[in-house]
DNA sequence: ACCTGAACACCGTTCAAGT
DNA sequence: ACCTGAACACCGTTCAAGT
C-alpha cells in the first residue's frame, strides 16, 4: 500500500508539495495552514513534507522565491514604462499576497532562512529601483531615497489604501526618485 | 496553599501581569513567550492570565498600548522641534521593540484586537503628522504624502539602517513633507 | 470574583521501521 | 533514497472544582 520509491524525480515531487504550499500559504495564512493539512492536501505524511524541506520556514522561503522569480521575470516586460506605473504594477500583484509578506517581515527575527531571504529580496528592489533611474542619485542621499521608496511599495502592499491615495503615493515616490536622480545635491540647512 | 481572593485589585494585578508580558515580549519575542512560562514569569498559573485577558492576541494589544502611550508622552515634550529630528527620535525609541512592530503587523490578519489596535496607530500617527507640518498639504496628495512618512518610519524601524542611512532618511522624509505643504498643488504630467 | 490542577485538541518535528 | 505510522514535547485555551 505504502508507495515508497516512487518514480517521481525529486524536483517534481518537490514542486508538487511546493505548489500546494503556495495555495493554502495565500489562501489561509501561514499560521493557519499546519503541516498536518498541508502533507493531507499534498496527499503525503507529514513527514515526508521534512524530507524535501528543513522545516516549516523554509516552505516558506521556497514560496516566495518561487513568487518572486515569477514576479520579475513579468516585471521584465514593463521596462521603459513610467516608473509610478511600475509602483502601481508591483503593488497590485503582491497585494494578493500581503499576508505573506507581513508574515515574512514577522519571521525574520525567528528564522535565519527567512532573514536571508529578506536581505536579497531588498537589495533586488533597491537594484530594480536604481536601474529605473534616468539619472544617479547624489550619493550621500541614494541609500536614504531607495530605502523610503521599498519602504512605501511595502506599506502600500501591507495596508489598506483606497484606489485614489495607491495611486497618488505612486506618484509621489516616483516624483521623488525621479527628482533626486536629476536635481545636484542640495546642502540641507542646519 | 492556593492564594485566592487575594486582597490585590484587579487593576494592580493586571498591571502586574501586564509588566511580566511587556519584559517577555520584548526580550524574547511574542512567539517565544508562550502563555506557560509568562504565567510562571509572572508566579501564576496559565489559567489565571485568561482571566485578565480575553486571549494572547489581546495581551499584545495591552503591551503596546502601554509602550504607545509612554511613546506620546515621552514625545510631547518634543514639540517645536525639527521635524527630522521626531522623526529620528521616533525611530530609535521603536527600534528596540521592531520585533513587536512586526509581529503585529503579522497579525493583522489573524486577530481582530491587533486589526483594531493596528489601525488606531495609523490614525495617531497620521494625525499627530499632518500636526506637525507648517501648512496644510494640497489635499488631493496629503493622504498619500502622510501614507510614504508613515511607511518610511514603520520601515526605518523594522530593517536594519546604519546610522548615516537613518539620518539621511528623516531627512528625505521631512523635506519631502515640508515641500508639500509649502508648494501649491502642481497637475502632474499625463 | 478569582484562581487552581488537570485536561483538550492541536502544533511542528523526529524516530524507528519499512522498501 | 524515500516514505510511513507512531510518537515527542510542546502550544494556546478551557473546564470542573475549589474558596
Amino acid at each position: 500500500m505504502p508507495r515508497n520509491r516512487r518514480p517521481v524525480p525529486r524536483e517534481e515531487k518537490r514542486e508538487e508539495l511546493l505548489a500546494a504550499a503556495a495555495e493554502l500559504f495565500v489562501v489561509d495564512g501561514y499560521e493557519a495552514t499546519s503541516m498536518t493539512r498541508l502533507a493531507r492536501r499534498a496527499g503525503v505524511t507529514p513527514n515526508t513534507l521534512y524530507w524535501y524541506f528543513r522545516d516549516k520556514d523554509e516552505l516558506l522561503v521556497a514560496v516566495a522565491d518561487r513568487f518572486t522569480d515569477a514576479l520579475l521575470h513579468e516585471h521584465a516586460s514593463l521596462t521603459g514604462r513610467p516608473l509610478a506605473a511600475q509602483l502601481s504594477w508591483l503593488i497590485h500583484r503582491l497585494r494578493p499576497v500581503r499576508h505573506l509578506v507581513a508574515t515574512m517581515h514577522g519571521r525574520v527575527a525567528v528564522s535565519d532562512a527567512v532573514r536571508t531571504w529578506h536581505t536579497g529580496f531588498h537589495t533586488t528592489f533597491e537594484a530594480l529601483f536604481t536601474r529605473q533611474l534616468p539619472g544617479p542619485i547624489a550619493t550621500d542621499r541614494r541609500p536614504a531615497e531607495i530605502a523610503v521608496a521599498t519602504f512605501a511599495l511595502e506599506g502600500a502592499i501591507t495596508h489598506d489604501l483606497d484606489d485614489e491615495t495607491t495611486r497618488q503615493l505612486c506618484a509621489v515616490v516616483a516624483d521623488r526618485l525621479h527628482h533626486a536622480a536629476t536635481v545636484a545635491t542640495t546642502p540641507r540647512p542646519e
